[in-house]
RNA sequence: GGCCCGUUCGUCUAUCGGCUAGGACGCCAGGUUUUCAUCCUGGUAAGAGGGGUUCGAUUCCCCUACGGGCUACCA
C-alpha cells in the first residue's frame, strides 16, 4: 500500500497572503485532491516578533475565496493539532531534548552580540564567518566546555541556543522531484539554529518536527528552500526518521519587470492585486476580490505560472486542475508575472459565468436603481456587456447608460451633427417609435425610414445612439432600446434634440 | 564573496536526439458589426555564447556569461 497522501500549506502569519504563498497553497490543494489526500493548514508563528495581527485571518478568507478549503486547520483540526507551532510548544522540547541526546545538536552560549563581532572581523579580512565544524570548538558551547559548565551555566540561567551539528566532510544528497538529485558538501553549510534562546524553535526545526509528526507525504514548497534542504534532510537523518516527504521546490514568481521576485510593493507600482483579499492593515491595499477579478480566474492565471498541462488548453476550471495537475507539468525556472495575461484570464472567464453573476455587479453598482428592471432585463443587460468586462468593476461604466440618463454629448459629435438635419431625423424617428405597438420590431422600420429619406443608416443609428447611450459606443442599439423602454428614448431623443439647438459652438 | 538552482519569441510556455521550433498573452493588419467591445483570419517574434558527444543537437556533457534564490536567535 502506498502512502497516503497529506501535504501542508505553511505560511507565517507575519502580514497579508500574497499571490507568491496562494500559488503554494494551489499546487498543494490541486495535488492533494487528486489523490484523494489531505490539505493541511498550518500556522508557523513561532517568531514573536513578527507576528502581525489579523494575517491568520486574512490567509483563511484568501484561501477561501479562492475555494482552496483546507481538510485541516487550526480552525477546524484534525488528528494532528494543534495546527499552530505556537502550541506545540512542548513537542518541539521535548525533540530537541532527544536530538541533543543522540549527539545531533549542541548548547550553544555565544551571544547575537559576540557573533555580530566576529562576523564583521572576518568581513573585514574578506572572509566569511561561519558557525561550523571548522570553528565550533572554538566558540562557547557543549562541544568546547566541559558537562559541568555546560550544566553550570543553564542551571545559573545563562541564555542559550540549540544548534545543529553539521556532519564532517560529508556529501549531503537530497532529491527533489523536479530537480532530481541536489548534493552539497557539508563543510560549506554551517551549524544553523534550532532552538531559540526565547524558547521558540526556528522554522527549520518545527518544520521537520511537525512535518514528521503530521505525517507529511509530500512538501511542496517554495524555491526559497531549496538552500535548506539539506538542512532539513539531515534532521531526519539525526533523528533516525526514516519517513521523510518527498521535496517538490516550486520556481519562484517574478516581477512583470525588473529584477527580483514579485514584491508586496509591485502592486502599487503597477496598479494590480498583489493578495487575494484586501488587507486593512497599517496600509490598506485591495485584493483581487475587490478589483473585479473571478476567483476561478485568478486560480486558473496562478496554475499556468510555472505548471502546464502539456496540452494547449488554457482555460481551467478549479476541479478541471485538479484532474489535469502533475509535477511533470511545474517548471523549473521562475515565472514572470505578467498582469495583461491575468486580467485576459478574468476576461474569458467572464465570458463562461453566469448572468446572474454579473448583473448581481450591477445591482450592487447602481443601489436602489437597479429596482427599475426586472430580473430578466438585468440578466439581459449582463448578457449584453459580458464581452466588453475585463473585470467586475467595469460593470459600472459599461452599464451605466441603462440607469443613468446621458446628460452630455462629446463636443465633437455635437459639432458633426448640427451640420445635418438633425431636427427631421429625430422627429422622423420619434415619430415611428410613437406609431409603433412595441419596440421589439423597430429596426425594420428604421431601415424602410432610412430607405425612404436616403439619409444612411450609419449616420441615423449614429444620432439615435448619442441620444441614447450619450456616446458612440455600446452594445446593439435596438436591443438596448427594447429594455430601455419607449418613454425614455422619446424622452432622450427629445434631450438630444434640445442640446443640439441650443447649444452654440 | 560563498553555496545551490535555473536559461526557447517582449511575457507565459510546448518540444523529453530528427524542427519548416508549436500554442497563448501582447502588438500589428484584415474580416464581421449600426458604433465600441467581443469574435474570426492572418502577421510579428525565440533556442545566451563557446566547446565537446553524435550521422544529427534546442534537447546529453563541460566551461563562460546572465538570471534567480539562500547565506539572521525571519520564515
Amino acid at each position: 500500500m502506498t502512502k497516503s497522501v497529506r501535504v501542508r500549506f505553511a505560511p507565517s502569519p507575519t502580514g497579508p497572503l500574497h499571490i507568491g504563498g496562494l500559488r503554494t497553497a494551489l499546487f498543494n490543494y490541486l495535488f492533494a485532491k487528486q489523490k484523494g489526500g489531505k490539505f493541511v493548514l498550518r500556522i508557523e508563528d513561532t517568531d514573536k516578533n513578527r507576528y502581525v495581527q489579523g494575517s491568520e485571518q486574512h490567509i483563511i478568507d484568501s484561501l477561501s475565496w479562492c475555494g482552496l478549503e483546507p481538510d485541516e486547520s487550526p480552525f477546524n483540526p484534525g488528528e494532528f493539532g494543534p495546527y499552530r507551532q505556537s502550541e506545540r510548544k512542548d513537542l518541539y522540547k521535548k525533540a530537541i531534548s532527544v536530538l541533543i541526546e543522540k549527539g545531533g545538536a549542541y548548547y550553544a552560549f555565544d551571544t547575537k552580540e559576540e557573533l555580530e563581532l566576529l562576523r564583521t572581523d572576518e568581513e573585514k579580512k574578506g572572509r566569511v564567518f561561519s558557525y561550523n565544524s571548522k570553528n565550533r570548538h572554538k566558540l562557547t558551547n557543549s562541544i568546547s566546555l566541559t558537562k559541568k559548565e555546560v550544566d553550570k551555566k543553564i542551571a545559573g540561567g545563562e541564555e542559550f541556543v540549540v544548534r545543529f551539528k553539521t556532519p564532517e566532510n560529508k556529501t549531503i544528497v537530497c532529491e527533489d522531484i523536479l530537480r532530481g538529485v541536489v548534493s552539497v558538501d557539508s563543510e560549506t553549510l554551517d551549524d544553523k539554529i534550532l532552538y531559540k534562546s526565547d524558547g521558540m524553535p526556528t522554522y527549520h526545526f518545527a518544520n521537520v518536527v511537525d512535518d514528521h509528526h503530521m505525517k507529511i507525504s509530500h512538501v511542496i514548497r517554495g524555491e526559497e528552500w531549496l538552500p535548506s534542504l539539506p538542512l532539513h534532510s539531515m534532521i531526519y537523518d539525526s533523528f533516525g526518521w526514516l519517513d521523510k516527504p518527498a521535496f517538490v521546490h516550486l520556481p519562484l514568481i517574478l516581477k512583470p519587470v525588473g529584477k527580483g521576485k514579485l514584491s508586496k510593493r509591485d502592486g502599487d507600482k503597477f496598479g494590480f492585486p498583489i493578495y487575494a483579499t484586501s488587507w486593512t492593515g497599517i496600509v490598506k491595499t485591495k485584493g483581487y476580490k475587490e478589483f473585479g477579478f473571478l476567483p476561478q480566474a485568478v486560480v486558473n492565471f496562478l496554475s499556468l505560472l510555472g505548471w502546464n498541462p502539456g496540452t494547449e488548453k488554457e482555460i481551467f476550471s478549479l476541479s478541471e486542475l485538479i484532474q489535469a495537475f502533475s509535477f511533470s507539468g511545474l517548471n523549473k525556472s521562475g515565472a514572470r508575472f505578467d498582469p495583461e495575461k491575468n486580467r485576459w484570464f478574468n476576461h474569458s472567464h467572464i465570458q463562461n459565468t453566469k448572468n446572474s453573476l454579473v448583473s448581481d455587479s450591477i445591482k450592487k453598482a447602481f443601489g436602489s436603481e437597479h429596482s427599475k428592471y426586472k430580473e430578466e432585463e438585468l440578466d439581459k443587460i449582463a448578457e449584453l456587456i459580458k464581452p466588453r468586462l475585463e473585470d467586475l468593476n467595469d460593470v459600472f461604466n459599461t452599464s451605466r447608460f441603462f440607469f443613468i440618463k446621458p446628460k452630455e454629448y462629446p463636443e465633437k459629435q455635437v459639432k458633426r451633427l448640427k451640420k445635418t438635419g438633425f431636427n427631421e431625423v429625430i422627429e422622423s424617428l420619434v415619430s415611428i417609435i410613437e406609431k409603433s405597438g412595441d419596440l421589439n420590431n423597430l429596426k425594420p422600420l428604421v431601415e424602410d425610414l432610412v430607405k425612404e429619406k436616403e439619409w444612411g443608416f450609419g449616420k441615423v443609428l449614429g444620432l439615435f445612439r448619442l441620444s441614447i447611450v450619450g456616446e458612440l459606443s455600446g452594445p446593439d442599439l435596438f436591443e438596448v432600446i427594447s429594455i430601455i423602454g419607449k418613454q425614455e428614448v422619446l424622452e432622450r431623443l427629445h434631450t438630444l434634440k434640445d442640446h443640439l439647438n441650443k447649444v452654440n459652438l
